[in-house]
DNA sequence: AAAATCCAATTTGAATGCAAAACTGGCTAT
DNA sequence: ATAGCCAGTTTTGCATTCAAATTGGATTTT
């Protein structure tokens, strides 16, 4: 197994909470799963807390990483910066092909919408501001991009919608779309950055940053 | 030594040019070097890697980083985007003994500039860069930037200017401290884009990349 | 009985050792 | 003379090993 491979594959355990945050990784265990030796998975490790994913703490292992309400906004108020940005730099460079794509995949979220299928209905969003980021055409504002939203991916894209907040993000994608197809950068940047705002403060009244105390459940 | 020693220690080495950008960097040396094993040397590489200073090669070692010139335009659009952000938020959040902070370091290096020391008037400037950074107070953000200004950091404070591009530079940063002090974050946002627009173009017109092809002289 | 202390057991951090892959220089064949 | 090839050496990647730090619990002390 590749180091970059042992890297997705641990990150993969975080994101999708089969390493729940605030639990401890007992690198013995990790390593027997993974059929590595420890070495590579201390690699790994060292590149997860340096994206953020992971707290090491000297001489006492790691820990998959609790974001703190503050996290929590920091996070999204950088992910709305990125996201502005790319907006901008996307109308600039975006092609018509790549315009039809998000408006396939806004129709195909909308439907979702009607169907009340948030699942897929995230799946669809997600696509989206991922296309918009990818029509920046720049590297180093994807790979930061990444690095922020892996941390609230699950924030983002699990929170559950009360029918009016949904019908409002609803909203915001057309006028995302449309801005996008205008080729309006500042009126997507804008929107944009509204739409993310929103996105926060929901999150943050949900409650779902993962301040809890207590000692978490070891990955099983 | 701790990790984050070895890793800091090797960054320098980075930024320093001590390791040129496409040198090889065989492990051993460096190794000798710190006094430390492979082991942690390895854990700091590819930690380094991931913050894309260094390049990893499967089964052929690593080597410093060597920038190109659209890694240059795409590093300089993202720090731009990041330092109009934080020139927003610190527009919000700064405090009078920030300002009061800055606008000393403004002093400063306008008295250099007078003096047309270079390599002062640089270290006063990006003195400035970062308070605002700070000003903005989100780690979050903080830490993106040093990702991204850490690879164009020698490009960015080392270019030589023209006597008219080092008034224009002047001139801005007036304009910036006058923002800052009216806590007009728009505006400050704006010049601070236009700030880094130009002096992306500057850097570029001095073909400051990295993209010799010729083996590199390895870290002495 | 509660608190502090000491000791065994576990876990981490780093050095070493070993197998596999890549580079070097010299040789052969065309 | 040059291109291709092969053995020897070096370097990388990983497993293993060893020492140091931490943890948990039993024991002792107040």
């Amino acid at each position: 197994m590749l180091h970059e491979e042992v890297v997705g594959r641990v990150r993969a355990m975080l994101l999708d909470g089969e390493i729940p945050p605030g639990a401890r990784i007992p690198e013995r265990d990790l390593c027997e799963k993974l059929q590595i030796s420890r070495t590579p998975l201390r690699e790994a490790l060292k590149v997860l807390a340096a994206e953020g994913l992971v707290q090491l703490l000297p001489n006492r292992g790691s820990r998959a990483a609790r974001l703190t309400d503050k996290d929590m906004r920091d996070l999204f108020e950088v992910c709305q910066g990125l996201e502005a940005l790319a907006g901008e730099l996307a109308c600039e460079r975006i092609t018509d092909a790549e315009i039809a794509d998000v408006a396939a995949a806004h129709a195909a979220m909308v439907r979702h919408y009607g169907e009340h299928d948030l699942l897929q209905y995230y799946r669809c969003n997600r696509y989206i501001h991922e296309a918009i980021i990818a029509a920046a055409g720049n590297p180093v504002l994807s790979g930061l991009y990444e690095l922020v939203t892996a941390r609230i991916r699950r924030a983002r894209y699990v929170t559950p919608m009360t029918p009016r907040r949904w019908a409002l993000a609803v909203q915001e994608h057309e006028a995302i779309l449309n801005a996008l197809q205008r080729r309006d950068g500042v009126g997507l940047s804008h929107i944009l950055r509204a739409h993310l705002r929103h996105k926060r403060e929901e999150v943050l009244q949900a409650g779902f940053a993962e301040t809890e105390p207590l000692e978490q459940a070891r990955a099983s």
